[in-house]
DNA sequence: CGATTCCTTGAGGCATCTCAAGGCAAGTGG
DNA sequence: CCACTTGCCTTGAGATGCCTCAAGGAATCG
């Protein structure tokens, strides 16, 4: 305990499978190379030279399906791998003491998973499909292996540890400051806008997560993220039917976003 | 953009000096040894080597003095440090669009703060002492420098940035779902613990930071931060006298703490 | 087709916010 | 030394935004 952590100060890690856990597939190792891969301007290749990218190719990681609804991890398992998202939809999510789940983040093609268990060397977090995924499984004893001989990994990987922290960052002024509103507005064009780098729509896409998912993330219960979406409606800022949503007034979203209390 | 972030979509980052900015006195190279240093166990050499903790200290980085109400380094400034603290308390904030603060995080001895910068290689939060400080200036450049050098370095610079994302992940629960009594409750026994680590008494400390950094940071009011202190107080789980708090029942206060929302 | 899950909407309650007033301690200037 | 200012904290009263509880509709699945 030397950090500045607001984690349980007594209680200790209370551990509850979501109802819906089960356990995922692995899949024989199947060489998966950065290298050529489509992701790699958004993944952990990001800024590195293609030598760093050959290292990276080294590592020789395996891929691993994960069915809508199964756990890749489970808070409290033992941590050996960072997941990189290949397709699909992942949420991460903690465990209250009284087995209320809290939605830590949505993570998509590209984005990273489990910097939180280089720690402790225990997953901080569960992360669970929210649809049929596929992810790398990136050994962390190797890629620190080969991160010795390769500075430009090394610093790949601190960077988006990086990211992460300044992610969770603007979470917390989210949580801490802002209106019903102003938090569904800021996590609809965030949505928006890590769809549009991953080349697809910024105004039309499906929700992978439900209302209440969306509630726990935003700090906010599912019938208000239910009656906020209908209040956007009614201002004619996005059309909603169910997962589905359009937006309609870009502006308008991003006014409704800046305008907090009042 | 490629991260799961929800910082500002489109905003751009706007930077308002707090009143009581002004800029903090370098102090020429002081050689700092963390070999020698009683900060060790809490700090950055924490769980690493004789022989690691020696290549820290050929880094030969040097001190600096800030003063009460001085800011370190500002959000937006460029990112070239990590800064350690060693003596004081300081506070990391972030500026919203509208001017108001947003406390991230407050930290003491041994604790790091900057780890959010090397992402973009600008400061993605200000700091600013809320007391008398001192504080470790450790170049980034030259810690990735000898990093590569010495794995066991570059293992526990990574470790302490995994913390700090769980630590963050801690105050998205707290910011998530607690309700005020919870959410003071949880602070002040962490609060508590952090002192303890440092050899000061667990149960009766002096609060560095007022009621508005306290609320901004546990998503409240300075108001209710206020009347929660009452609450506590008529609860008898602490006497309370402006900045001086003594915890008259720890286990009460850590009842408060679970007992979330009934 | 019944069971289940998820979403929407309404009505009422409550925790927290807002606004306002006043106290206390430290600092400042006459 | 005293009047005045300033910053910080406390407390009260009323407003309100979100939560709770409840009912019902729509889609999915075995």
């Amino acid at each position: 305990m030397n950090t500045a952590t607001l984690e349980a100060p007594v209680r200790p890690v209370q551990f509850t499978p979501t109802p819906r856990a089960r356990t995922s597939t692995a899949v024989p190792p199947l060489k998966t190379q950065c290298t050529s891969c489509h992701l790699r301007d958004l993944c952990l290749p990001c800024g590195m030279t293609g030598d760093e990218m050959g290292d990276l190719d080294s590592l020789n990681f395996g891929r691993r399906k994960v069915e809508a609804g199964q756990n890749l991890y489970l808070e409290g398992d033992g941590f050996s791998t960072i997941h990189a998202v290949r397709s699909g939809t992942f949420k991460t999510s903690l465990m209250l003491a009284d087995g209320r789940e809290q939605v830590a983040g949505f993570y998509m093609a590209g984005e990273l998973m489990g910097l939180d268990g280089i720690a402790s060397g225990r997953h901080a977090s569960s992360a669970i499909a929210l649809e049929d995924a596929e992810v790398c499984a990136i050994p962390y004893a190797h890629l620190t292996q080969v991160a010795i001989r390769s500075a430009g990994l090394q610093q790949a990987v601190t960077r988006l540890m990086s990211r992460e922290i300044v992610r969770e960052h603007s979470l917390m002024m989210l949580l801490g400051s802002m209106n019903a509103e102003e938090r569904l507005a800021a996590f609809l064009l965030n949505l928006s806008q890590r769809l549009k780098a991953r080349g697809y729509s910024a105004s039309e896409f499906h929700l992978r997560m439900s209302r209440a998912e969306i509630g726990s993330y935003l700090g906010l219960k599912l019938e208000t993220v239910s009656r906020t979406f209908s209040a956007f409606q009614q201002q004619r800022l996005l059309e909603v039917d169910k997962k589905h949503v359009r937006i309609t007034d870009l502006d308008g979203l991003t006014r409704a976003f800046e305008m907090r209390v009042h």
